[in-house]
This record gives structure tokens, sequence and C-alpha cells, in this order.
DNA sequence: ACTGCCGGGGT
DNA sequence: ACCCCGGCAGT
């Protein structure tokens, strides 16, 4: 599964699985009314209580599942809640660029060290308060993207880089921002890879050439694995980035966020 | 040289 | 379970 990460002024927080995560952020745009609808469902174990609002989710985590006596009051901002992108794409719009987001001219938090999002694929993806709909008319279908919401916070400071694709929430006001990009999920549907790499190639991988005559394949049957091509989470990130690995990149293990 | 990662080690 | 790294194969 593919997830993105987003960072918040000095903290960050890297997710990779949805058990990271306290709960996912589901936004459905509906290009006919022109409207949205927000939902946020809890990950807890088998608690999947779903709530419309950020606050309540939030408070239903903190209160229910982190034992926070927090009262009625939530607002002590000790432990933010941050967002972890996982795409989700109803539809399979190959068409990249076109249609930009209208993003206004707020923040433009768009940094030069982008870090692709894995099987990423862009698609347009608008700009939200929560509560709040209406919308930019953007193409056409409807995008659905899900966040998570985590509270970890684990690993020290990292540098400021910043992931487009990724969201920004407030606790309080509760308003949060979404940039564009969403990749797609990956239904089974055939290999459309907007992806760079080779062009003209179709899905090689199994090689199993039915060769009748020529000598069998004697004794060291080499099963050589292909290893894996595409870059990693080593090569992406870099050395100096190293916590923004994924953990089984860390470990040298094979990759499962980059995966072939 | 660099990258991906298996196998093996430590806690 | 989590974490790390030697060493090797592939690029
Ligand atoms: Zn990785």
């Amino acid at each position: 599964m593919g997830t993105c990460y987003f960072s918040n002024e000095g903290k960050k927080y890297f997710g990779t699985t949805e058990k990271n995560c306290w709960a996912s952020f589901h936004v459905t745009f509906s290009p006919l009314q022109n409207s949205m609808k927000v939902m946020f469902k809890c990950l807890w174990k088998n608690c999947g209580k779903v709530l419309s609002t950020a606050a309540g989710i939030q408070k239903h985590i903190r209160t229910i599942h982190l034992g926070r006596a927090g009262d009625s009051d939530y607002s002590d901002g000790e432990e933010d809640f941050y967002y972890t992108e996982i795409k989700l794409n109803t539809d399979s719009v190959a068409d990249g660029l076109s249609s930009l987001a209208p993003v206004s001219p707020s923040q433009s938090l768009a940094s030069p060290p982008t870090f692709p999002i894995p099987d990423s694929s862009r698609t347009e993806a608008p700009c939200a308060k929560t509560e709040t709909k209406l919308m930019t008319p953007l193409s056409r279908s409807a995008p659905t993207t899900l966040y998570l919401v985590h509270t970890d916070h684990a690993y020290q400071a990292t540098p400021p880089v910043t992931i487009p694709g990724s969201a920004k929430f407030t606790p309080n006001s509760s308003s949060f921002s979404i940039s564009w990009q969403s990749p797609p999920v990956t239904f089974t549907g055939i290999p459309v890879s907007p992806t760079h790499s080779h062009p003209v190639g179709t899905g090689e991988q199994r090689q199993h050439t039915h060769t009748v005559l020529s000598s069998p394949p004697r004794g060291t049957v080499s099963l050589r694995k292909p290893r894996g091509e595409g870059k990693k989470c080593r090569k992406v990130y870099g050395m100096e980035n190293r916590d923004m690995w994924c953990t089984a990149c860390r470990w040298k293990k094979a990759c499962q966020r980059f995966t072939d």
C-alpha cells in the first residue's frame, strides 16, 4: 500500500500502514453536486466508529482508546494529529496533468524536495474545508482520498521536508487543505503505468520460455531473483533521510513501500 | 561504486 | 517481537 507523509513544523511522523494510524479520513467528491463529503473512521482494533468531523474522531480516539481523560475539552493540543495520505481512487483516470488544481495562493508549501509517492499517478484534488462543501469544478471523475490520522510521533525531528500530496490539519477550527495528487488504487486492471520507465515493453517478468530442445536446466537452476526494479526508499530519500525509509529498508530487508 | 536485500546476529 | 549489518548479487 502506498503512503505519504506529512510533516508539521518540527514534528514529524512516519506511518506506513494503518496500524500506525488511529483513524482514516475519507473524502469523496461529487462532481455533479460539486460538493464534498467527509468521513472519519476509527481504525482502532475492531472499533470502526465513523464520525463526520475531525474534532469528533480525535476526541473519540483520545477518550475511548488513548484513555486520555481529557474531559470535554480536547483542545489541549499536546499531541497533534498528523495525517498520512493513502490513495484510493475510484476512477481509472489516467490523464495526468490537464486539470490543474486551482490551489489558491494561500500558502503554497510546495517545496523543492519533492519525494515521490509510491504507486503514484496524478489526479486532481481540491482544496477543502471540513464541513464545507463547494469545490472547484475540476475535471470529471470523483476521486476518493483517504487520509490516515495518527498521534504517534516517535523519531526525532528531521529536516523540514514536505511531500506533495499531503494534507494539513489544524485541531481547533479544523481546517485542512489537501494539495494535489492522490494515487489511484491499483485494481486488477491493465498495467497502465503513466510513470516513467521504459516506453515500449510489456510486463516482462515471467520468462517461462518453454524450450523444447536444448540442454535441460541441469544442476544449478539458479533461480536468480530479478532483483526489484525501481527506486526504493534508500535511493529515493537518501542516506541522509534514513528515518524516512520504510521499516524494511531500514533493516535492509525487501522494501515494502515501493513494491514491484 | 552503488543499491537491494537474504541470512544471520543481537536485544 | 524489534532492530542492525556482513556480504553478495545485480546495476
Ligand atoms: Zn522501502
